[in-house]
DNA sequence: AGCACGCCGACT
DNA sequence: GTCGGCGTGCTC
């Protein structure tokens, strides 16, 4: 090995690619791929840090302009090259540059992006900065009269602001830090450690039936040396996690490790103690609020083999264990497992991947699996366990559909159908907990009619309109606006009403029916911190409250015995959202809320209120009858050619540019259309969901194919054509496979 | 990203 | 002429 190849630690699409080095006699024996080194870079010979990503004997750069490697950075460990395989394979897949793709997946302590929140401050005073201004006017140094009189303006600029629209220079602006005149600076946002302490418990549960029938599933081709991915579809209170636990016990005792996702949000004392109490201190957690340099410390744990067990968020699928044994992903449905920066991955998909290299079961767990799995599942690329039966004494929890509609036409114009009241009033009575579930998924302000359930929705866009507060509709999509209309343009009644029936709303509504129940509310504003959150769920768990109402995160992974009633309001909201997977969301919502109620012994009951009781993910979701949602919802992904029918490629276009922007897109819609792809359908160039963001101008492209590879053919093509042509340059593209949320 | 190089307008 | 801003191109 005589030359190492780098890539330079900066995210600059400029210099995302492998640059070679000479290997110096001292480092040839520990030099390794992954490893943080430095060397020289460019014409000053200024020196910089970068990852190794491999090595070669030979190089087609000439010989003499090769430099040599400076040495390791110190406190940098290698990272399996497992890792490096796997950013490659996610810049492959999703489109990023091998930086951004390194840097989400190493464990290195990174440097603070601080491109986003640099901010120019002027130094001088008000008569200073004129003075100096006039001198800039005479010399006519027309860029630092442009910076001069926006640092009058406002004293503090963003770093962006100025080098894009005001287009100065780098020199310029350090030529003012040099003489005093501004003052570069960076935020810097320190997050708290959290530390739980839990005993370690030798007694554990013994499997019921079904749950030994799953392990013994999985465990006997496991040690067939069969590496495979399982769907573990259990309902709500089956008892996926003893399952988990009881593979992860057999794995350690193989001498390998295990990687637990979870959702960022059931991310909780009551799900971490359990791991803690079956492993003990043999389990580390990854979490949000943890430092960059704790969660580096977690890594280097893992590495040095002092943990087993790494449970946490999508970023925990990146633990450097010498030898993942196995990787579970719980609740894998959650849309959460989708990055929202790029590289845009999901933790599914990469799981998976990583899992492939080296040489580890995966195994989805969920009540209500996302259609992909369950494709996968059918399709006999999964295999697939079922848990039918609640553990214990728990019973399914009996529910009932109301019709709203139906309510407002016999006179209750109440936010609670009379049987929701019924129920309530009979858990007071009893001392029973009730929980009250609003689904408003993304939605705020919506005007609907109480007599037919329709949504007044833009003409244009098909989204529904928004009611603002000087009284007008508006489409938060195209800006379509129009006046409040006095009765429902479909059905003529006047019972048409703006939406925005919050939870506080809510809340005061239980106190002013039942003024002696104790109330307590989970939403946005009563959670702020995590502690607000955790403090909140325990002091109901405590019996400390009647009534919990809260969003959706009331209704994710937690077990409180004490509740028997679950009541939706208004469980068709979330389908008013405008994304393809909005039917979806809104089933697995409602089957969570289901299963919320009814896991102690006593029986439990959920009653659902809707305007369109007949609606599939509602009637099904009652029901509690996934395999009947899921044909359900395949027929329309069938005939939309959305995914996992289809193949879906989003492709956006961003650039501060309008012009610009609308010509590249068009040049890149004809480029598809040029290639002539069988059986492709081409959507758009349209203005994205957000056309405007920031001053930056975005659009869209969407491409359906039934086949992935297809769709990743066409994005190499479209990548090639983009390396060619400068303009690329100015206009910003990302893709994204099977978008979750729109752009 | 950050540095050197070189073009070109402005001032001595 | 020459000083210096500002755009361009390159980095193993």
């Amino acid at each position: 090995m005589k030359f190492v190849n780098v890539i330079v630690d900066i995210s600059s699409e400029k210099l995302d690619r492998v640059f070679q080095y000479r290997v110096p006699e001292r480092l040839q024996e520990q030099l390794q791929i992954g490893m943080q080194v430095s060397f020289p870079f460019g014409k000053g010979n200024r020196s910089m840090k970068g990852y190794v990503v491999g090595f070669s004997d030979e190089t087609d750069y000439p010989l003499e302009k090769i430099k040599e490697l400076d040495g390791i950075v110190k406190g940098s460990v290698k990272a399996e090259s497992q890792l490096i395989a796997l950013a490659a394979w996610m810049r492959e897949m999703y489109g990023s540059t091998m930086n951004q793709a390194l840097k989400t997946v190493l464990p290195v302590k990174q440097e603070k992006q601080q491109k986003q929140s640099r901010q120019l401050r002027r130094l001088v005073t008000e008569e200073e900065g004129k003075t100096l201004l006039n001198e800039f006017v005479k010399k006519n140094y027309r860029a630092k009269i442009r910076l001069m009189a926006a640092l009058l303006d406002e004293p503090v600029l963003s770093w962006k602001k100025v080098t894009e629209e005001l287009k100065i220079t780098v020199p310029v602006i350090k030529k003012f830090e040099e003489d005093k005149i501004l003052f570069l600076e960076s935020e810097t946002v320190y997050r708290n450690p959290f530390e739980g302490h839990f005993k370690k418990r030798e007694e554990y549960l013994i499997l019921n039936e079904e749950q030994q029938a799953a392990v013994d599933e999985i465990w006997s081709e496991y040690e067939q040396g069969i590496r495979k991915t399982y769907l573990l579809h259990g309902v709500t209170g089956s008892g996926k996690t003893e399952v988990y636990m009881e593979l992860i016990a057999r794995v350690i005792a193989l001498g390998k490790q295990a990687i637990v996702l979870i959702p960022e949000i059931a991310l909780t004392f009551q799900t971490v103690r359990r791991f803690y109490e079956r492993f003990g201190d043999r389990v580390s957690v990854m979490h949000s609020r943890l430092s960059e340099g704790e969660r580096y410390d977690q890594f280097m744990r893992a590495k040095e083999g002092s943990i087993d067990v790494m449970i946490g968020p999508r970023s925990a699928l990146f633990t450097p264990f010498s030898q993942t044994g196995i990787i579970i992903i719980d609740e894998e449905h959650e849309s959460s497992y989708k990055s929202e920066q790029v590289p845009r991955y999901h933790a599914r998909e990469a799981a998976i991947f990583r899992a492939q290299m080296c040489g580890a079961s995966v195994v989805l767990g969920s009540a209500t699996p996302s259609m992909e799995s369950y494709y996968h599942a059918l399709e006999g690329d999964y295999g697939c366990c079922r848990l039918t039966k609640r553990i214990g004494t728990a019973q399914m929890a009996e529910v009932s559909v109301i019709d709203l509609r139906t309510e407002l036409k016999e006179g209750n114009r109440s936010i609670f159908s009379r049987k929701l009241y019924e129920a309530m009033y009979d858990r007071l009575q009893k001392g029973q907990q009730t929980m009250l579930f609003l689904n408003r998924r993304g939605l705020s302000g919506f005007v609907s009619c109480r007599s037919c359930g329709k949504a007044i929705r833009c003409p244009h866009c098909d989204v529904t309109l928004s009611l603002h507060s000087d009284g007008k509709l508006k489409c938060h999509y195209c800006g379509y606006e129009t006046g409040m209309p006095e009765v429902c343009p479909a059905c003529g009644s006047r019972y048409i009403t703006g939406f925005r029936a919050g939870t506080q709303q809510i809340e005061k509504e239980v106190k002013k029916f039942f003024p002696k129940a104790r109330v307590l509310r989970m939403d946005y504003d009563t959670t702020r911190t995590k502690e607000s959150y955790e403090q909140i769920l325990s002091a109901f768990g405590q019996g400390e409250a009647d009534v919990l109402v809260g969003t959706q995160m009331i209704v994710k992974g937690h077990d409180f015995p004490n509740v028997t009633l679950v009541g939706v309001l208004a469980a068709d909201i979330s389908l008013y959202a405008t994304d393809y997977r909005s039917v979806e969301r809104t089933f697995q919502l409602l089957t969570q809320a289901v299963g919320r109620t009814g896991r102690g012994s006593r029986h439990g009951e959920a009653v659902i209120q809707t305007y369109v009781p007949d609606h599939y993910s509602i009637q099904t979701a009652a029901k509690q009858d996934y395999e009947e949602f899921y044909w359900q919802e395949m027929l329309y992904r069938n005939l939309m050619g959305y995914p996992p029918a289809f193949s879906m490629l989003g492709i956006y276009l961003s650039c501060t540019d309008e012009e610009m922007l609308e010509e590249q897109a068009k040049i890149l819609g004809d480029c598809i259309e040029r290639g002539q792809v069988q059986g492709l359908t081409v959507v758009g160039p349209a203005d994205a969901a957000l056309a405007k963001k920031n001053d930056i101008y975005r659009k869209v492209i969407y491409l359906k194919h039934e086949q992935e590879k297809v769709l990743l053919g066409i994005k190499k093509e479209l990548e090639k054509e983009m390396e060619r042509e400068a303009v690329w340059q100015k206009v910003y593209v990302q893709f994204d496979f099977n978008p979750l949320n729109a752009f």
